[in-house]
DNA sequence: GATGAATGAGAGTTCATTCAT
DNA sequence: CATGAATGAACTCTCATTCAT
């Protein structure tokens, strides 16, 4: 037990350290990616700001690509964990609870601009994170669904449609909300589209017969 | 008038060969984009699908970047022309115009997912090809407007947001499609979405006293 | 004679045309040299500012080069013409005479910097030119050669020495000032380089003994 | 101490060998310059010939041009070094501390006609070339003044002119010789060249008065 | 584990020259 | 004669990736 407690404790640290490593070079290349999209970026460039050898960054990451692929990873964790702390089925209104989600996410996009444009323009090149986006939006709808299902109970939306439908739209309205921003509305914050962009395609969801 | 009507013609053959020679160049780019994006495909290959050599490519477009320019600007003429033939004031519903402008966009966009990917990809890549996508938003947006408007008179369209709202957002929903287009539903006719998703937003355009 | 005499004409005019069009090709080309070393400059330019196409250029001049040489062979004539209406053995001095060469040169070459540097380094590129260059020189220094066995015989110059010795570099100087201008003096006029330095190598020409 | 002895071993190693490879590099270039004009010379020969691929090249030397400067700062501090160990106040003579400055630039440049003449192309080109060819002759001149200026209080040189232009054109006297043989005597040692020139022109330095 | 020198395929671009019109 | 579209070899330079140290 001895040794072993030892190795674990070498082991611990050095993961420690490489653990602090790989966060460095991910923290490096998103710094960079503020400026410029990621395929104007070079290795090198990243390496330099993460203070490490060009080779170094190819011990973290297979190919230069991965790292994208790692970041998003990441993202998509930060995500679930945020999800998973949410009870869509408890809440009063589904609708605020998917207003929360996209709020959540949009803050997180929105800080910066050419990050977000670098992680889609990857998304158009890689079917690989298109999966892995995919699977995140996924994951959201089932989310949605679940308070789409009591919000269709309670009457809060409408019924000509399926949850199912309802959960999907919603989640995919944070979309135009992101081309918007990203196409045409730089200087605006993400979150303020997302907004108002909510509040005028909610009759879209919502029950008609309550006001009758 | 002999030798002037002579040497237009030679012009005017040369110039048709021109202009050959230039739609030969763009139609290999754009058939290269649909199987890969266009910052992944050379000049030389280019020239070569056209049949030209590789500094023919460069008579005819400074860089490589301005034949995607040259590309965006034909697709924009050509929406534009569809525009002008649209008489959105004079149609019985405006809603119904709106969609076949959608529809007519989606079936251009939708012959291609990688080529629609690349123009992406350049649009997030280049404030120039933005801004000029933007305009081509814009001038949409203006058309559908004047339907807007004379809908929300006849009471066709909900009356508590501004005509140019509902104009906004009935032309950026496009956009929802064009991102499940080509990050979730590949296989999927892009039409089918648009006409799904159309469907589906309605509600939150249309007035709903009509039902009472 | 009558057919004769019309062809005469029409080649006569036609000619005056073609040399017209030549010396348009030359002095566009000069004026391009003035501001860029000629490899710098491309035949397009050339063929706009002379107000003809392109290929017009090579109907003259078989290639880019041989521009440069039928450039070089005008100022060598020019010199020829200047040196021909000099008499070195009826002048005074004959130190005067090769003065009046050397700044008449220096006139020429003063013109433009970058001309004079560009016929330098074509000089140095290709033997042919050198060959043109080394025929005028040795043109020169014939010249001159009557003029120093005069100043010899007359007692004005040194006599340890063979006039063919004298004759070499007095003309060689000239070559003295060309450098330090081009590399050096570049805001200095050549042809007052060309004073002084003649001036500060007069003792190695002249015969000390004049003074006693 | 001892992981920093055995690093620097080791980076001392790596040091050598891409000194090794910088020097291959020059040496290959300079090889190809006694062909042909550096501007004749592409990079893809260069690396060739020094035997490293074609993008170690430019690890060295950021752009194709740079290479010849440092090859001129090379040829740049060896005269000064050669210039250092010479204490032209102490001489006998100070002519003859001129002629063996000369010589041994003559030696040297006189290895290679080709490659002078690159490097003569290269400083009409560029601007920082002659920028710095002129300091080394300025250097050179200052080295020079000393010892005219002990030469002049001896009675070596003449008097009616400053020290600063004895050194001024005795320098520059290199230049003839240089041009002489660039332009026509291709085939004679440069050094012989600089002996009979300094021997022609000696008379325009040394005092006439005192012999007699 | 970390390094960074070396790689080399490939990029976009230029331009003297040709030749059909 | 004049044109200018077409050519294509050659150019300099980039950068993700490898690997000996």
């Amino acid at each position: 037990m001895g040794p072993n407690v030892r190795q674990s404790h070498r082991t611990g640290r050095r993961e420690r350290r490489k653990e602090e490593t790989r966060q460095r070079i991910i923290t490096a290349a998103l710094e960079l990616m503020k400026d410029k999209p990621f395929d104007q970026i070079t290795v090198e460039e990243i390496a330099e700001r993460a203070d490490v050898a060009k080779g170094t960054f190819f011990l973290y990451f297979h190919t230069k690509e991965q790292l994208l692929h790692a970041y998003m990873e990441e993202m998509i964790e930060d995500v679930y964990e945020f999800l998973e702390q949410l009870h869509p089925e408890t809440a009063e209104s589904q609708w605020e609870v998917l207003r929360q989600v996209m709020l959540y996410i949009a803050s997180r996009d929105g800080l910066s601009l050419a990050l977000t444009r670098s992680i889609m323009v990857a998304c158009c090149q890689s079917a690989e994170l298109r999966q892995r986006m995919m699977e995140l939006v996924q994951e959201a709808t089932q989310h949605a669904l679940m308070g789409f299902i009591a919000g269709q109970q309670k009457g809060e939306f409408r019924r000509d449609v399926s949850p199912e439908t309802l959960a999907h739209y919603a989640v995919r309205l944070y979309r135009l909300c992101l081309m918007e921003w990203m196409m045409e509305k730089e200087d605006a914050p993400l979150t303020e589209l997302v907004e108002r962009t909510l509040a005028f395609f909610k009759p879209a969801f919502v029950a008609q017969e309550v006001e009758r």
